[in-house]
RNA sequence: GGCGCGGUGGCGGAAUGGCUACGCAGCGGAUUGCAAAUCCGUCUAUACCGGUUCGAUUCCGGUCCGCGCCUCCA
């Protein structure tokens, strides 16, 4: 089967074509770094690795492009607020954010590109735009000039008289019309800037995807991604940077958008401030951060996930138990069954993916084949990527639980019952859950 | 006000014009010193009202409910 892919500019699941048959290119927006990611900032990341895995799979090879914002007025502000300097900020939550998402077996993209490596090219197209009459100067400002664009707002389905109607919006003094987005601003002396023709300033938000995108790839790439909340503005805004700065080639041709991770079905976002972030997540679960991979990939990607700690716990028993059936498998020359890689297809269906998983899993009970197939397609998604799953990280407590065991196996030979049950239950207050089988005594943190 | 998404069993969550996955939990059994794990079996669902149809959970219309976007947001 050929990669169907629902595409937000046409609303419609559509056959995947790359511009050149056996290359892809994406580019899905990445963090603002000022602060911890929270879950909901990870599922984009999890879902477009987990598309990633599938195009390299498929497709000779792909170039995976994901970027870093880190001039933007937030971190201005968390500077001021915290004393530190920007470039600390950035690069502190940077490494962060990077650490939290490899904990989640998100693979780094093949292309980081930092904002503030994009000045000039910022500039460039911004004195474009204004040539091309799609853009003005004002009081320092340079703005987009939206109603230069004749079919502005083709992603997010909105027409110009609508959006103004809405009217939540305080119309700056600088702009002509409402719908006008800043290219440039300026900066006072106490603001990160750089010189340009209009002055000392920084950037607007969504100008350095546009640029990134030209930079890396050229006006056009195969695949744009991110959260359903950058449809509007940010997406339309890079739509009409970049096509009215390229005779108006597309910027991409599928456009895919992930729905939101909810917390008692409300939008989890820093606003409202009902975020768990991945950090505190994964200290939570230590060691468990395929779990949490594993539940924000239970629901298709574009329907609602409703966060919560028992679909965490869900998801480890459903690894836990494909864990037990792998051990010690290989998976040399060994493909990922088409059922499988079929599901994927289909526009990412991960719970058709998983079912499958689990249908091969109830098959690898007694067929090794099927065992080494479960840990391919497992693989592909990410997960049963670890060697310690059961016994993660704690080096220290390792000969004294085997110690135990020992003694404990004595107890059972000279049926001392109580004093083995006393082991097991001691270990069970430890999270240590010890398994008698044929072969002997086995242990597992839970 | 404008635009859009969704309501499936106790819970999570797919799919489909006819026979409704899969997982978790529950229940029964096998196994076990006990337990866990494992295996076998098993109960429960398509918000409401109309329409189209031989047949609708699926298509159409309406109602109710929930959510989102409308220049901070993944």
């Amino acid at each position: 089967m050929k990669l169907k892919l629902y595409n937000t500019l046409t609303r419609k699941k559509e056959d995947f074509k790359p511009i050149k048959p056996d290359y892809v290119s994406l580019y899905v927006c990445g963090p603002t770094v000022y602060n911890y990611a929270h879950v909901g900032n990870a599922r984009p990341v999890v879902v477009f690795d987990l598309l990633v895995r599938l195009l390299r799979h498929d497709y000779k090879k792909v170039t995976y492009a994901r970027n870093i914002t880190d001039i933007d007025d937030k971190i201005i502000e968390a500077a001021q607020q915290s004393g530190m300097a920007i470039s600390d900020i950035t690069e502190k939550y940077a490494a962060i954010y990077a650490a939290d998402m490899a904990a989640l077996n998100a693979g780094s993209p093949d292309i980081t590109p930092k904002a503030t490596d994009y000045i000039d090219q910022m500039i460039v197209m911004t004195a474009d735009l204004i040539d091309k009459g799609h853009a003005y100067e004002q009081d320092g400002h340079v703005l987009f000039s939206v109603p230069s664009m004749a079919d502005y707002g083709e992603l997010s389905g909105r027409k110009l008289n609508e959006m103004i109607a809405g009217a939540r919006v305080d119309v700056a003094s600088y702009k002509k019309d409402a719908a006008d987005f800043i290219l440039w601003k300026p900066s006072t002396d106490e603001q990160p800037g750089w010189d340009s023709p209009w002055g000392r300033g920084r950037p607007g938000w969504h100008l350095e995807c546009s640029c990134m995108i030209e930079d890396n790839f050229g006006p056009t790439i195969d695949i744009h991604g991110g959260g359903l909340d950058l449809i509007f503005p940010h997406h339309e805004n890079e739509i009409a940077q970049s096509r009215c700065a390229h005779d108006g080639a597309p910027l991409a041709n599928y456009w895919m958008h992930n729905g939101y991770l909810t917390v008692d079905g409300e939008k989890m976002s820093k606003s409202l401030g009902n975020f768990v972030t991945v950090h505190d997540l994964l200290e939570e679960f230590p060691g468990k951060g395929e779990a949490i991979r594993m539940c924000l990939l239970t629901a298709h990607y574009r329907q609602p996930v409703d966060f919560s700690r028992d679909g965490i716990r869900q998801a480890q028993k459903q690894l836990d138990r494909w864990y037990r059936l792998t051990k010690d498998v290989e998976t040399d020359g060994v493909e990922v069954p088409e059922p499988i890689l079929d599901a994927l297809r289909d526009d990412l269906n991960t719970p058709k993916a998983i079912a499958e998983l689990n249908s091969l899993a109830k098959k690898a009970v007694n067929d090794d084949t099927a065992k080494k197939q479960l840990k391919a397609a497992a693989n592909l998604f990410g997960v049963l990527e670890q060697d310690d799953w059961f016994d993660g990280g704690r080096d220290d407590e390792t000969a004294a639980i085997e110690k135990l065991i020992v003694e404990r196996a004595e107890a059972k030979k000279n049926k001392d019952f109580t004093r083995a049950d006393e082991i097991r239950n001691d270990l069970a207050e430890q999270g240590i859950a010890l398994l008698d089988g044929p072969d002997g005594t086995t242990w597992e943190r839970k």
